[in-house]
DNA sequence: GTCGTTGCTGGTAGCGCTGTCAACGTTCCT
DNA sequence: AGGAACGTTGACAGCGCTACCAGCAACGAC
């Protein structure tokens, strides 16, 4: 009797299918096609496996069938909340399905998501989701070139190279503003960090907003390079009052600057909302719990991730979506440190998060 | 002429050969251990694998060689800010080398973890990284085994499966509580979420050192298994209150409760640190920026991760280091939300983070 | 009864790379 | 000078799986 066990002492297909009395090539089509199998062999198969407790040797399948079965995933930071949230969507979703995630760093610099492109696509992925809609004309052109499905995730925008899933930063920027405007707010500030195109576009927003209503100034827009940070925040805000100490209200590119702001004006004993508005962008878990609580634009995050692997499964495995691509919107989530200008300063009533006022958008105009 | 091309038109490691004029094999051993080629034939096939642009075929290295590039990671949330801290470190160490990073979830569950390692571990990883020292029987004897590095984070202990790196959380909580009674606290109430392994000791920890102090009681113990969050720890501190009223002090099993604490007293007028002081664990980027500066438990994350891939990646590579159990300790680092008590309050002097006093401990005893 | 058609199964031939072993030339030692 | 030792190279034979095509039985249409 021949070699039985490869030399590592793992269970090959071959044995399964030995003990199951059918070819290995039978038993290799019940992983990948059970319906192809006559009910009997199918059983037999499946109970063989169990016996054996045969695991697949994934990469002879990913020679033998010249494609793998590995998702790639590009996002440009693994400290941002925002990305680990949609992380986690990406994950749930993948679990216990048959392909598995792989996850680079671009470090917000589109060369190195060429190169990470380049380096993925190399290896035949089964489907991609890269981040953004801002690739080097290069990378464009391999995704392009690509035979396998492609999410775009964190925003909409023209041109989608295959399917698309995010919302309007720019749209969601300017409900912001028009709810600070509808508050009676008009002297708004802008301060944002990173400055990734995602924040470069609430920016845009931003300035359209003010600009429509003839209060756009150059002065009121504080941004940096800088990775963001809660203490950058403060910092920030502090420049920007030291331009314009007749600040109405900050608008910040995220929930993290916001936070910072917050605790910057108690440290100046700046009173929020009554002298100063903040709000912030992501809704993030604390914004819900600050005193005050803090306005913020909801982004639905997990749900882009979740949605945006789901899409890609199934369309690896041949079933299209009939909406390429998806607009999840955006909330404005109002809470207390937006709240009417003038109106006499009602103190929180209770606890956190109560009571929020919802205003939902989809990112395109009605 | 035989066939040049794959089907996928790719390059092959034959084609790079036979341009520079060597064998395949010769071709193979320059990607591998160049050294062991003449200087010749090594600028040779270095110039004919980047004029056809080569990159190997993965999976038909791994089937070859009968082991991947693959580290394994495996961790119990993707949620929770310290472990995007950790991969960070992880991913950054891992980065530009052969090996790429395959992470799962275990969702705070040794199950799954023994379910995913099984997974894992029939892909004969290159090497591992598991959190925690707390495995399932099972999974302890398939890590030891399993003939691959692996490394232990977050934690260390008795009997490492090979490395371990990470601190002490029952000895940091003691450190936290020693702080506090320095102070002149007394009355430390403990609050705690989630409830893993880690959480667990130290809380340990808080119990050892209030009953060395004659000062423990069962009802300044606040935990639920409910996921962290910031409202979470309004919620508990709520607790917490109205089971002692006369509450000093409280530690917070992590930062993310140590902010709900410090909003949740804000909303009841109660005075930081004057009538109740805060320590958080983790040291979270926030704490230094909020009114007033958070004292915490400063822990090593992002190095531990880095490390912990630093390590196995060596180990893979045949170079064990000499030490294989790593302690990185932590720090307590003193802010405003602890200072003296019955001092008068002196209110913080300008920005956020400044003049931290630390205290620098390694995890184990003197 | 013959011919297609369909459904299921198996044989053959690789996928692209590396482990093993053998062979070669060179150097160094005795 | 003879032989061992070393450094360098290549031939061969798979790694475990799947694509492709052929074969076979069962069935219905004419």
């Amino acid at each position: 009797m021949g070699r039985k066990r490869t030399k590592s002492g793992k269970i090959r297909l071959a044995e399964v299918a030995e003990l199951a009395g059918v070819s290995p090539i039978t038993a290799s089509r019940f992983f990948r096609n059970p319906e192809a199998l006559s009910v009997a062999k199918r059983t037999r198969v499946e109970s063989a496996a169990k016996e054996l407790g045969y695991v697949p040797n994934l990469a002879a399948r990913a020679l033998a069938s010249q494609r793998t079965e590995v998702i790639g995933v590009l996002i440009p930071s693994l400290t941002n909340n925002v990305f680990s949230d949609v992380l986690r969507g990406i994950y749930d979703a993948s679990e216990g399905g048959r392909y598995s995630i792989q996850l680079s760093n671009t470090r917000y610099s589109i060369l190195q998501e060429e190169k990470l492109l380049r380096l993925f696509l190399a290896q035949k992925p089964a489907g991609l989701i890269v981040t953004g809609i801002d690739q080097t004309e290069e990378s464009r052109a391999m995704l392009e070139a690509a035979d396998c499905p492609i999410v775009q995730i964190m925003e909409i925008g023209p041109n989608p190279v295959d399917m698309m899933i995010g919302f309007s930063h720019y749209e969601a920027a300017r409900a912001a503003i028009a709810h600070l405007f509808g508050q009676g707010h008009r002297k708004v500030g802008f301060v944002g960090a990173r400055m990734d195109p995602r924040v470069q576009r609430r920016l845009d927003g931003y300035v359209s907003a003010m600009k429509d209503a003839s209060l756009f100034e150059q002065r009121l827009v504080v941004t940096t390079a800088t990775p963001t940070s809660v203490t950058l925040g403060g910092a920030l805000f502090t420049d920007l009052l030291a331009r314009e100490p007749d600040l109405d209200a900050v608008f910040c590119a995220n929930d993290d600057l916001a936070l910072g702001v917050l605790f910057e004006c108690r440290r100046r004993e700046i009173a929020v909302p009554e002298q100063i508005a903040i709000v912030g962008f992501n809704d993030l878990e604390f914004m819900a719990s600050a005193v005050p609580t803090l306005t913020s634009v909801r982004t639905n995050r997990y749900e882009m991730g979740r949605t945006a692997a789901t899409m890609l499964i199934e369309a690896i495995d041949g079933r299209r979506p009939e909406q390429p691509v998806l607009d999840l919107g955006f909330k404005v989530i109002e809470r207390q440190s937006s709240s009417a200008r003038r109106s006499d300063s009602r103190p929180a009533a209770s606890g956190a998060g109560t009571a929020n006022k919802m205003v939902a958008l989809p990112s395109s105009h009605d």
